[in-house]
DNA sequence: TGACACACGTTATAGCATAACGCAATTGAT
DNA sequence: ATCAATTGCGTTATGCTATAACGTGTGTCA
């Protein structure tokens, strides 16, 4: 998927969740946005959706919210490699996103053997991370 | 954790989720259960929170909805093992639970060698089952 | 220029989850 | 025995997450 220029609405989500350490849900974008004309929620969930489409930002299912990609341009959006993994911290909120060629081939394993065509895989380890287990 | 005698509520949730061939959300349930006099959402909520405790159901994070565990009582809720993995056919909704060693020890040592310490373990993968791919 | 695609704005609604109150039953220590 | 603590239950109200359905404007391009 190729991103072509973002729309004022997308670049202003995008913005949002870049500067942001730790993940947002679409509601607290909303809220963030109020002064810059945002008054519905549709408003930030078009855009994200399109963000999505795009690869510049991933969903985080267990927290229904959402994070920018961590990975470079030219590691992740343009060359699309497979599946991420996320480590959210239940403490500070901070996520890694990390990829992990094994486990990714792993589980690709598993599903050929069984015949099952993945469409998207999610990963999601929270816990705490190396900061506030200490 | 030992799961004691259920209640009457939730040996309710769980009857329905194991029926169920397919997830179910809490609405749902709660639906299936106005006969046996439920009314309220945090009847079955207050169940379903005690089920995941017992590890008698799972959580399916991407979904929203719940599933009736699927191994046998002595394989899963009495030893519990490390992470499950659920593969989700969007078409059938059928619902396959796996455990795969590799997978779990891999993303193991990835927390280990960034200090995090995992909580709880979310993997999803969503697509087609063999039989509706075909 | 007219059909199409797409972004946008608005209102309303659907779907998922929990807060806060009070009552009843159980347990267990004193 | 009895009091305190715990647990489950029922109810009402509320909050958070997400989408349906409608209409508008704009740009493309055959």
């Amino acid at each position: 998927m190729i991103a072509p220029a973002l729309t004022k609405n997308q670049s202003l989500v995008f913005d949002v969740l870049n500067r942001s350490d730790a993940p947002m849900s679409a509601y607290t974008i909303l809220d963030r946005l109020r002064d810059q004309g945002f008054r519905a929620p549709l408003q930030v969930y078009r855009a994200l959706d399109k963000l999505l489409e795009f690869g510049l930002i991933h969903r985080l299912e267990s927290l229904n919210a959402f994070v920018a990609c961590s990975h470079a341009q030219s590691d992740c959006c343009s060359k699309g490699h497979g599946t991420v993994a996320f480590a959210i911290c239940e403490s500070c909120g901070h996520v890694s996103e990390f990829h992990d060629h094994a486990v990714d081939h792993r589980l690709g394993d598993w599903a050929k053997q069984k015949g099952f065509k993945p469409a998207k895989t999610t990963i999601e380890i929270r816990g705490l991370c190396s900061a506030c287990a200490a």
